[in-house]
DNA sequence: GTCTATAAAGGGATAGAC
DNA sequence: GTCTATCCCTTTATAGAC
């Protein structure tokens, strides 16, 4: 049985959330974080995020856009949000897939694959985030110290589609960081792919995957064991390789 | 003997060059191109990018905002100028260097170098580069349609450094994108460096750069031939080489 | 024709009232 | 939490000086 304290952080937790719900009730017509984020994503998918300002936002939820701000550092930080319910989405799907798939190749590349199929329509948001990227002090740098938690989600996934693949402990630890860097320029490459459903990028998935898993048949082999060595060594050295972020 | 009109485009090249060294003198004290570059440059290394304001620029020069945007098109237009003074300077420090090192991985490592040279203190300007990445529309993004002679710039040099090197040509032709790939990386791992000096950006070049003539050495063996030619069909149907600009 | 100044549009972000 | 008012920024329009 559970101590009495339990069931008392319990209850405060769900009326504290039933709260928010009436409160959302209460204020109807008003302008709630979800509602706010949701017509911010909208606008920036209709009208591209920079036509899209933050007075639009706030005029299409009958107020201004200060609004906005209470709940949003800034414009950019609303993208940085999207991009957090993109990773949570990416890892339902992904985890559903792996269940079904077991051949190495094609786990990875739907990893990929699955990606794609939810930022379809949302080129242009994505690029939105790279605006950042040039700045590593920006909390709102996808490469920053405070976007860690993001990155490594997105390489634990990667780590869940090897898991039962015959490879040895040295390529394992290193694997996940590779191919998210794969995964960053699997997006670049699609934010810029001109062909018709972007069909380019979903071949150079296909193919660079197969390619990958034939790069791992060829390091495996005792031959290439001292360069593998050194290539593992320099990827460790590299401090690429982020500690799990602190709970 | 050269025909007669290689000596004709010659001197009207020579005779534009000398009209427009008079025309700057012709302007001077007034606010010339050359010198609204240089007063913005100054002011973008002091105050960083975002706190050195057009009108900043412009009063330095007892002037206004405008009187730059008569010669930039707009303020991240300097940035990108920046990069194009920053690669011509590359390449002649590169042409140097290139005419003493005659070691192939060392050859590599100096392009590294000395870019980090020139960039070293200017890594809040390079970061504004990054800025327009993610929108392939724009002209001031250096993966764009209008970079791309910059883009064939600085993949000429890694060709050239490869030059003499025992290499098959199928290598040779996709080597200069893969070290540009590579040259990026290294910029990006260089701007979010917190070591002093950067000095872990430039181990990571040296020790890179040994590892990579490790691979080339083994990718020559005859027996990883099939894979060999597997990736380099792949990465010339990734159509990431680029023809060269026309002229 | 080449350049510069003034004015203002329009956007992100903030302060303080309520 | 949301509003109005405001600041400061980039960028453009336009008039006119050299």
């Amino acid at each position: 049985m559970s101590p009495w304290w339990v069931f008392t952080v319990d209850t405060n937790t769900a009326s504290r959330y039933i709260l928010n719900m009436f409160k959302e009730h209460l204020t109807k017509g008003k302008a709630s974080r979800a509602q706010i984020y949701e017509t911010a994503i909208r606008l920036f998918r209709e009208r591209g995020f920079d036509d899209a300002t933050m007075r639009d936002i706030g005029a299409e939820l009958g107020g201004a856009a200060s609004a906005a701000y209470y709940y949003f550092k800034s414009k950019d930080a609303i993208v940085l949000d999207y991009y957090d319910d993109v990773q949570r989405r990416h890892e339902v799907l992904v985890n559903e897939m792996l269940e079904q798939e077991k051949d190495l190749s094609r786990r990875i590349a739907q990893i990929h694959h699955l990606k794609l199929d939810i930022l379809k329509h949302d080129r242009r948001i994505m690029g939105a985030l790279l605006r950042y990227a040039g700045e590593p002090d920006s909390e709102l740098s996808f490469f920053s110290v405070k976007t860690s938690g993001l990155r490594q989600a997105a390489m634990a996934l990667f780590a869940r589609a090897l898991e039962g693949a015959d490879l040895p402990a040295d390529m394992l630890s290193v694997l996940p960081l590779l191919l998210w860097a794969a995964h960053m320029g699997v997006l670049l490459y699609f934010l810029y792919d001109k062909s018709p459903n972007q069909k380019n990028t979903r071949a150079l998935i296909d193919r660079g995957t197969q390619l990958m898993t034939g790069f791992l048949k060829v390091a495996k082999n005792p031959l290439l064991r001292p360069i593998r060595k050194r290539t593992l060594e320099f990827i460790h050295d590299s401090g690429l390789i982020e500690a799990a972020p602190a709970h």
